[in-house]
This record gives C-alpha cells, structure tokens and sequence, in this order.
DNA sequence: TTGTAGGCGTTATCAC
DNA sequence: GTGATAACGCCTACAA
C-alpha cells in the first residue's frame, strides 16, 4: 500500500487507467456513478495523480512563480497574499523566491525556472542598471512575466506600479507645508525604475516651491544596513537637512536609528516620511508619516494580467497604475 | 528556434539523446570533450532538461516544502533564509507556502504536497488542537516532515524548537524583578505545544516568587487584531495586569495600541515584554523588551534534519533545542 | 461510456 | 566512451 499508480487503482477496480484518469480530469464524458467510485477507492488508498506525470503529459505546471527581493517587509507579504488568492482561485500553485536584492540571484532563478517548473512569473525586479538580457529567454520561451511595483523600464512585459511620481511630488510637497527648506531624498537605486520616478517628483516639488534643487541632498544609499547608518549619520551631522524623504522604507529606518542615537529630535529637527507599509508605523517613535501603497490590489491586478495571458496565449503588455495614499503622522507635524 | 528538447540537441551534434543527457548529469563517464561541446551548444540553443521529465524519470523533484503561518514576520523570514541557504547548498528548490493561520489551508496544502510534488516539508504549525491525522499520510508516502517552533506534540516527526519553557519562566521573572506583582499572560493557542511550554514557564515562574497564579491573567486571545485590540483593553481597563507577558509578537503589538490610544504608560503603569523577532523594537515606542529567538539557526537546523531523512532514507526523529536571548529594553524598566 | 495504445522528455541499463 | 531501448505515470486520440 506504499506507491500506487493509476494502473494499480485500475486494476484494483476493473477498470482502464483511462476510466480512472477521466474521473480525475474535469472535463471528460465519465459516467457519475463510475467517478465517484472512482474518487472514493483512490481516497482509501490514498492515490493521487503523479504531478510530475501529469505535467510532462500536459506541458503545463499549474504553478506561477514569484520573485520579490525581500520577505520581512509588509509590502511584499501583502503583494504576495493578493498573488495567492487569484492564483489559488484558478488552481495554480504558487512558487516565492527571495532575492535579498541580489542582482545574481534573480538571474538564477530566471534561468532554473525557464525550463518549465512555472507557467509564468511574477516579479519584483532586484536588478539595479544591469543587463536584463536573460528575461528575454523567458520571452522565446513563451512564458509570460509581469512586473509589480520595481520593473525595468526596457522590458516590454505587462506592469503594475503604483503612482510614483506624483506620490512623491506630493510627499515632498508635505514636507515643504510642514516648514522644511531643506529636504534630503533618500534612495537606493536612482538607475531603476522606481527610483527614477521617486526622484523626478521630488525634483518637480521643490521646483514648484521655488526650492533650489542640490545636488548634495540626493543621498545615495545601499542595501547594507551598517552602510547606511554610517552615510545618514554623516548626512546628518554634516548637510543637517530639516528634511529627509526615504523612498524606501528601510531608510527611513535607518534614520530613526541614527536620530536615535544621535538624539536628533524627530520632528523638531527634522521631519521624516517614507514609502512604506509598515503595519506599526504609529508606534514607533515618533509615529511615521507613510507614503502607503495599496500592496494587496498591486498583487491582484499583477496576478490577473499573468492569468490573462496565460489563458490567452498572447503576452500582455498592460501598465496598470494603482494609487498610494499618504498617512499624516507625527513625524512630519 | 521554439522548444527544443534532447532528441533535437542529440541530432544537432550528431550524438544520441543517452550522450547528450550524460552531459547534464554528474556522475557518468563522458569525455570531457564531447561534454564541453554539448554544454556549449546546449547554451547557444538555450536548452535546459525538462525538469517534468527529469522529475518522473528519477522520482525525485529536488524540491522541498516550507509552510509557515504568516510571512510579515522577521522571525519566519529570517528561518526561511537559514532553510533557503542550506537548500540550495545541496540543490534544491524551495516552495513556500503561507497559512495565514488557518488550519484548514494547512491542510490543503499538505494534501497537494503529497502526490510528490516535493520530496520533503519543512513546516511551522497553525493547527491547534485539531485532528492531525493528515500529516500521517506523508509518513505513508515515505515523505519526510520536519517541524519548526511551532510543533504538534502527537506527531513523531524531527523537530526544532527553542527553550520556550525556560525562556518563559525568565521573561516572567525579568517582569517580577521589575517590580511587577500581577503579570498577565497573553497567549493565542494555549493548546499548541509551544503555547502549553510558555505557560509553564510563566506559572512555575510566579511559583518560584511565592506569587499565586490567578487563572483570570491568563490571557486568551486570537489572530484577528480587532478581536485583540477589545480583549486587551478590556484586560487593561479592568483587571489592570502591571505587567503583559506576550507569548507572541502581535499580542504585544496589539497591546501596545491599546495603551497608547487609553493613554496607558508603558512602562510606568504597566510593563511589557514579549517574544519576538521584531528588528525595530528599539524604534517603538517606548523601545519594546524582547526573548528573541534564533530564527535563521532554527531554520539551518530544521533544513539539515530534513536533508539527513532524505540522504539517509530513514525518517528522523530528533528533537533539537536552540536558545532565546532576552534583550531588555525600556518598555520593562 | 469505456478501453487500447502511443507518446510526453528523460535517464538507466545494457550492449558495443 | 557512446548508442539503442525500455521504462517513469499519466492523458488523449481513436476505436469499440
């Protein structure tokens, strides 16, 4: 009663395999009776169709893949739930691989899945300005990729972002009302997408205030916590903005820490804001203003261009633009 | 220039498929020459084995299984990178999948799992007292399980825990040395083992102190935040506990809104402390004290019993104990 | 409605 | 060192 294969259920009911694999497919002309014969004999011994049998058979895997650069960020987690609920709505499975922001790992990845394990990608890019080349086999392969939130401008795949710009232009803006002249714009990657846009609405909100635009105020971090410690204690201490803007969340934690410890008084000093979907935003100290996207929706519509494309054959190329709210909290009042 | 498989890369290097797939595997004798050629030619033509065919032909999918409860958690990220790391050292792939606590998905995904998807499952229960009988079918399967943290008692599997007794019994002095006299319990499934461990060690804690435990401090609570949120600060308003013992991360969360929206000062009028893995907990406010757990630890070992079951073929059965750490902070002084 | 048979792409066994 | 061949477990024409 160890391995069972659908011979043996056959067998053991005095049936064809193909009877017992009828019973098994949706679809198939398969007398009532006979199927549910069928399904209550292949509970009691336990027999489950081979996934790797069924996939070989059928050249598909029923299973998407998605890549996200990170796993302790609530953002992600959130994308990812609204990822699983379509996927799972659909009867596919749902594979997560973590980049930790390694350029070298996604590549990877890319390349073990493109030999078929997923029908599809779902990603949050990690690859700062490097080469992109190997996403174009995923495109002579036929399968299909969308991007959400971090995507690579010269990739014509389908995409779901949130409204970058204008967010920012508008985060920028607050901190300006709230009466800083010197705001610093923190940011990881300037060459991705994301960054880019980031910056730009930045750029264009101090411009609409008559704010002139330095050049030293663009602080360039990294993914090192350590590193970047020690680049925003220099910043603070030496440029003293009154002002910091994190396009990335763990920025603005990074600067907590360095206020913190440099009893750098958060706001009287300098306010702080930051894209972010940090569920304990109002506990820290003092409660964080966020830039908070909509994680949840970005997952969903992302899954839902993926499965459109996969039940139509046709790539997508859609940019679904979903909106961000900002959250007023004390550390910019 | 679509799909190509071995038979057309075989008949494009003038070699038989059993050369060409010599030249993929490891082990068999080839000459290193002829190998060379085909790897190279495999690359321009962008060929990879099918891994469904691979799969069914050696019965073996050289991927494992992670189900965790949630994923928004640094405690559960931080164990899957240990799991990922020593999984991919020996080649395999990971899948994760997340529960969100609910018993009913865990079992669903354990009932995919089974028809061979993965070779082994790394999991972190969600599952309460229910009925575990399920996870039997993976023993009949031949399919190697090993638990993390959060453990079924009745299940003789490999597990890897930390010292949740001891730990519990420290936190709960570490509150009475404080100066706490009526310490609440906060707990969200006292019928999981890891629940029943930390109760211990908090009730034989007050023992010790010649405090007598009063069954009205223990504190059961749920997975729904709003549900929480009620309970405590009916709790707080109430029976007025000067000190919280959160068993879990989000119990102290919780609490922390509570107090800050009935303007309760911790830790003036009441202290807390709680396990968790929470990297910014000396950003709340005030800085959260915390028994912190050796989350990527238990992931490395958790990942190394499940590959000792399936090098060796025996199934495991150890039971391996990290230590916690308490980190106190200003939210217990 | 059910059965027969061939093949999905690979790899292991056995020859040469 | 290399080639022919038979499985692995399943699904789908096609035939009955």
């Amino acid at each position: 009663m160890d391995k069972i294969d659908i011979k043996e259920l056959a067998r053991d009911l005095n049936l064809s395999t193909s009877t017992v694999s009828r019973a098994f497919r949706g679809n198939s002309d398969i007398n009532a009776q006979t199927k549910e014969r069928i399904l209550a004999r292949a509970r009691e011994l336990n027999y489950q169709p081979n996934l790797y049998a069924s996939s070989l058979r059928e050249k598909k895997s029923n299973t998407i893949a998605i890549i996200v650069p990170e796993l302790a960020n609530n953002f992600f987690s959130q994308a990812i739930k609204g990822i699983e609920k379509i996927a799972r709505s659909k009867g596919y499975h749902t594979l997560i691989y973590v980049t930790d922001d390694e350029y070298q790992l996604e590549v990877s990845f890319i390349d073990d899945l493109s030999n078929g394990r997923v029908d599809g990608i779902i990603m949050s890019a990690s690859g700062e300005s490097k080469d992109h080349n190997y996403l174009n086999k995923l495109k002579k392969k036929h399968m299909p990729l969308v991007f959400f939130d971090r995507v690579y401008d010269d990739i014509d795949v389908a995409k779901v972002t949130t409204n970058d710009y204008e967010s920012s232009f508008n985060a920028t803006k607050h901190l300006i009302d709230a009466g800083c002249g010197k705001v610093a714009f923190l940011v990881i990657n300037k060459s991705l997408s994301i960054g880019k846009m980031r910056l730009q609405g930045y750029v264009d909100a101090l411009a609409a205030a008559g704010i002139p635009y330095k050049k030293e105020l663009i602080i360039d971090c990294s993914n090192d916590h350590k590193k970047n410690y020690n680049i925003l204690s220099k910043v603070l201490t030496t440029i003293k903005p009154d002002g910091l803007f994190a396009s990335v969340e763990r920025l603005a934690i990074a600067s907590y820490y360095v206020c913190q410890d440099l009893g750098i008084n958060i706001p009287k000093k300098v306010k702080v804001i930051s894209f972010s979907s940090l569920e304990i935003a109002p506990l820290l100290n003092p409660s964080l203003t966020t830039i908070t996207q909509p994680a949840r929706d970005l997952g969903v519509h992302a899954a839902q261009l993926l499965f459109k494309s996969l039940e139509s054959g046709e790539p997508a190329h859609e940019h679904v633009v979903l909106k961000s709210k900002i959250m007023p909290r004390r550390s910019t009042m």
